[in-house]
DNA sequence: ATTCCACAGGAAACAGTGGTCC
DNA sequence: GGACCACTGTTTCCTGTGGAAT
């Protein structure tokens, strides 16, 4: 018998694997044209023309679903902009930032001075006023007459973070311009969610809104051909069935067209395949793959919680179909199994709601009459997942 | 028609941490 | 070293809710 790991090892380096260049089955790889999308990419350049001409661009909200290219299309125009005002020597500076890899606006505000070139020394990462933070972005932009072009992705998640702690960072950021001596700023927002203007200041959407672009989402049609270009250029010849990828495109198209997800299906059956030794890609290894990827981010989505959170999904299935108060009394038992003092039931609610959004249960609120108002909660997910889950966790393993 | 229950969920306050600035 | 700041997680306080019971 040979060594298990140098079998493994053996088969890939003689290169009989189905799939020949898996970067192409990512999302974000960018392939020379952005299929679908030309439309798009002339409005897109079209907006931020004026840079070329050494202007100020109106600012820019980008919207559409996920995986319908949006940033794909902003980041190709803005590099090929790029490359051709470099040799114009026009001080043109882009600046990206996804305002969900950062928590709070502090972050977000130095992500963009790192990247327009302040130092820690210049800029540290906490312990000054917003204020004073804004202003050194400012005074960066205005010293070195930098035409400055912030891109906010998800966008809509830093309008969130605005209205918990009451900042007009948004306002002050389309207004910048006023208030710089040199240089320009110029703001392109990208977003998921259409609505999210409702919840901006006027003033805001006023200026921020200068030009909008929206993103459509792809048919079953266009997944079905985006899906192609990739299998070919990621798979050997014939390895993935017509039936398999009409099903990917299908699955995806039903949910929003997102290309993003069409492309994780076939990539995730590819490597079932492969390790089932098939040589051919099916539609059950699709439908693999499917259950795959959601119980995947089941799992990792339960593994991220705090205790006080597995406690409280530890007390749902205690508690199944049950009120909150019972659900309460079933986490302060909990909490004195593992030897934690129990949070409020004013935070329990809480915490049940923020549960309740990632999807790993559901709640409903019932009226019963003189015996009051209350939610019943019940798991949206096998007990045996979570289980398995949380069993992993030591000051969970008696308890679960 | 009124009362009452058992909470939901918003708002504000607070404590603690980790930082800068002068 | 003290004033100040952002931020997170939590507690405290409070108002609102809709139908059964009275």
């Amino acid at each position: 018998m040979s060594d298990p790991v140098d079998q493994i090892l053996d088969e890939a380096a003689s290169g009989k694997s189905i799939i020949k260049n898996r970067d192409i089955l990512h999302f974000t790889y960018i392939p020379d044209t952005i299929q679908h999308r030309d439309d798009e990419q002339k409005q897109v350049t079209q907006s931020l023309l004026p840079i070329l001409h050494q202007a100020r661009p109106s600012n820019l909200l980008v919207y559409g679903k996920p995986g319908t290219g949006k940033t794909l299309v902003v980041k190709k125009v803005i590099s090929k902009i790029q490359e051709r005002v470099e040799k114009s020597k026009f001080p043109i500076k882009l600046v990206y930032t996804n305002s969900k890899e950062e928590t709070t606006i502090y972050g977000l505000l130095v992500s963009f001075g790192r990247q327009l070139g302040l130092q820690e020394t210049e800029l540290p990462t906490s312990g000054l006023a917003i204020s004073e933070v804004f202003k050194r972005l400012l005074n960066m932009i205005s010293k070195k007459s930098l035409n400055a072009v912030f891109v906010v992705d998800e966008i809509d998640h830093l309008a969130q973070l605005i209205s918990k702690n009451h900042k007009d960072i948004l306002y002050q950021l389309t207004r910048a311009n006023n208030r710089l001596e040199g240089g320009s700023l110029t703001l392109i927002g990208i977003s998921n969610d259409l609505t999210f203007k409702e919840k901006l200041d006027p003033r805001v959407i006023s200026s921020l809104g200068e030009e909008e672009i929206v993103f459509p989402t792809y048919n079953v049609e266009q997944l079905k051909k985006i899906l192609h270009e990739r299998v070919q250029q990621a798979f050997e010849p014939d390895v993935v069935e017509d039936p398999a990828l009409n099903l990917c495109a299908a699955m995806a198209g039903g949910e929003h067209g997102d290309a993003r997800r069409a492309i994780d299906l076939i990539r995730v059956a590819g490597e079932i395949a492969e390790r089932g030794k098939s040589s051919v890609v099916t539609s059950v290894h699709v439908r693999e793959a499917t259950q795959k990827i959601e119980e995947n981010k089941e799992q990792a989505s339960l593994k991220s919680y705090p205790l006080h959170e597995k406690l409280v999904i530890l007390a749902v299935i205690k508690a199944t179909g049950a009120s909150t108060g019972e659900i309460y009394q079933a986490y302060k038992a909990l909490c004195k199994a593992v030897g934690r003092d129990a949070l409020t039931q004013r935070r329990t609610t809480q915490m049940l709601g923020e549960i309740e959004l990632s999807g790993i249960i559901s709640g409903r609120l019932v009226h019963q009459g003189i015996h009051g108002r209350t939610k019943k909660y019940k798991l949206t997910i096998s007990t045996e997942m979570v289980k398995k889950t949380f069993e992993q966790d030591l000051s969970l393993k008696d308890v679960v």
